[in-house]
DNA sequence: TTGCTCCTCACGTCACGTGAGGTGGC
DNA sequence: TTGCTCCTCACGTCACGTGAGGTGGC
C-alpha cells in the first residue's frame, strides 16, 4: 500500500536548525520577524518558533538583495507577492514584477562592477610604468597627481593608494 | 615668463564643495576623520577642513569596498599602503597588494552575481509553465512546492516568493 | 532529571542621519 | 553687516551583536 505524503503538513524547523541551513543566526530571524519580513509558520505552546524548510529560499532572496545594498522596508515590499489583489493573473504578475526587478538591480551592478575591473586594471598599467620612474610620490609632488613624466592625472586608484 | 605651476599647494576645497564632487555628505566626512579613514589636508585656522581634490579618488574607492560588503575598519587596512617600510620598493608592494586584493574581491563577487542572474532566469522559465497550470500556490499545497505537476522542487526564487 | 535549545528583555555597536546652537570668511 | 558655509556636540536610527536570566521538550 503506497503512502499518500502529507503535503499539508511539510516539514518544520526549529529556529537554530533553520537558521544553519539558512545561513543566517537566530538574532538576524527574530529580528525579520518583529519587522515582518520572515513570520515563522507556527509556534509550539511553549514559544518555539518553527520555520518551513522552503523559507530557506526567502532568507537566500532577503540576503541577495540587501548585498544589492537594498534596505530591509524596500527589501519587504520587494517580496511582498503575497499582498494585493488574489487573482491568478494578479498574483503572477506580481512575482515576475519581483523577479524583474532583481534582475535589473543585478545586471545594473554586474555593470558597474565591470568598470571597476576596467579602472583596477588601468591603474595595474601604470603602475607597471611608475616602477621605472625615479619619482617618488609625496606630499612635495601632489602625490604624483598629475604624473611628473607625462602630464596626465593618475588612474583613480592609484591617486587613492599613493 | 612662463609661470611654474605651485605644485606644492595643489587646490583644496572645503567640506562641501568637497562632498558634493564625491558623492558623499559632511557627516560621513566627519566620521571619516574621526576614525582616521580620511583626514582633511589641512584645516583653516577658523577649523574649517580642507581637502584635496584627488581625494576623491579615496572616497571613491571607500565607497567601492563597502559595495563589496567591506566594513569601515577593514577598508582601513587595505587602503593603508602608506604605513610601513619607506623604500620603493615596499610602498609599491603595498599598492599591488592593494589592487589585486579589489580585483579578486570584484571577480568574485561577479562572478555570485552571475550566478544570482541565472537562478532568476530559470525561476522565470518554470514561471511561463505555472502560468500554464491550473494549480494555484497556496498553504494546502505547501505554495506548490514540490510542483504538484512535475513532483520537482521549485527553482528557488519562485519558492521564495510564492 | 539532565543538557541542550529555545524564549524575552535590554543594552551595545557600526555607520551614519538629523537637528541645536554657535562661528567663519568672501 | 548679511548670508551662506562651516563648526562641535549630542541624541536618533537601522540592522543587528551580545549577554542575562529564565523556560521548553526529546
Amino acid at each position: 500500500m503506497s503512502v499518500q505524503p502529507n503535503l499539508s503538513e511539510p516539514k518544520l524547523l526549529k529556529i537554530g536548525e533553520f537558521a544553519r541551513r539558512a545561513g543566517t543566526n537566530l538574532r538576524t530571524l527574530r529580528y525579520y520577524e518583529e519587522i515582518g519580513l520572515l513570520t515563522p509558520a507556527s509556534r509550539s505552546k511553549g514559544g518555539f518558533r518553527f520555520y518551513r524548510e522552503s523559507d530557506a529560499n526567502r532568507l537566500t532572496m532577503v540576503q541577495t538583495l540587501q548585498g544589492l545594498g537594498l534596505h530591509l522596508d524596500r527589501i519587504c515590499e520587494v517580496m511582498s507577492t503575497r499582498n494585493g489583489d488574489t487573482t491568478k493573473a494578479g498574483f503572477f504578475a506580481r512575482i515576475r514584477s519581483a523577479l524583474e526587478e532583481q534582475d535589473r538591480l543585478l545586471r545594473d551592478r554586474i555593470t558597474e562592477l565591470q568598470g571597476q575591473r576596467e579602472r583596477i586594471d588601468y591603474a595595474f598599467g601604470k603602475l607597471q610604468e611608475c616602477e621605472k620612474c625615479d619619482v617618488i610620490p609625496d606630499s612635495g609632488n601632489n602625490f604624483c597627481d598629475p604624473c611628473p613624466a607625462t602630464g596626465q592625472e593618475l588612474p583613480q586608484d592609484l591617486s587613492a593608494l599613493f
